[in-house]
DNA sequence: TTTCATTTCGGAATCATTCCAGTTTGTAAA
DNA sequence: TTTACAAACTGGAATGATTCCGAAATGAAA
């Protein structure tokens, strides 16, 4: 289920959340360059080209926006600026150390090191496994 | 292997790398933290009651010097500061959503969402998997 | 003790992101 | 089709973590 402007324009509508020319931009310069990942800046830049008025406040905005709805995800970085994946299905990240692309690799398949080189000649160097959620304490706490 | 201030010393000096007092009162700051999963801001504050001459810059160069030669493991967030572990074995990292707690969850061990809220008590709501590394086209490249 | 590369320092600079307060605009209802 | 208003847009200022800078201080090897 490839997500498709549309998609994502019917899915504000269902959101109740407004269809405006900076988001129609915005979701066009999303769907356009899925497979970039890209940052808000290029966002920014790729949505100026088709709607000459967008800011770059409506841009962090409407990507904060799309992410809190569950449209696209947002993918956090420390060095480089936060990424957005249109893709929601479950697979993992490859990141190039030098060039920084992003790449998918879906799962499930397996997750060892060596078959991920193999499938997709892509080497890891390193491994992070973050699992968000509640702890104890918190899940007792009200509010 | 726990990993003590004193371990953490003498691979300094293994790296080259010189022995002030600033760094005595780092490493004392992340040792006695460990637990915490101490960010730069929370290791300047302790670093600062060991000895009062450790500057801001001088943390951050520290932690970071630190976490390229190994020493210790960068973790890195986007809404939070940066926070180091000096636990290098591999390990999943349950990040509570609400306060911002980080639990250690060993490898290998199940990582089904189920079995690990059934040991921890903490319950996932989303996971994040990196894999870092070189991708095709910068493996090929030189330099 | 001398030497010098390394380390430290405070302050300025950077950079992604958020905040603000005023203005504009989809869109649902009249 | 107008009207009304919450939602969305705007540029610029503010934030906050981190890095950069050039100068001064200092471990540690000779």
């Amino acid at each position: 289920m490839k997500k498709t402007k549309e998609t994502l324009i019917s899915q504000l509508r269902e959101k109740g959340l407004k269809v405006t020319p900076q988001r129609m931009a915005i979701v066009d310069a999303l769907v356009e360059n899925r497979y970039e990942h890209p940052g808000a800046t290029l966002v920014f830049n790729e949505a100026r080209k088709k709607a000459k008025h967008v800011s770059l406040s409506t841009v962090y905005a409407t990507l904060k926006e799309f992410s809190e709805n569950g449209l696209i995800r947002q993918l956090e970085f420390d060095r480089m600026e936060n990424r957005y994946d249109v893709d929601l299905s479950d697979h993992v990240n490859l990141i190039c150390n030098r060039c920084g692309k992003i790449f998918d690799y879906s799962i499930p398949a397996s997750l060892e090191p060596r078959d991920i080189a193999r499938k997709s000649g892509f080497v890891v160097t390193d491994t992070r496994l973050e699992f968000h959620g509640y702890c104890r304490d918190c899940l007792k706490r009200p509010d």
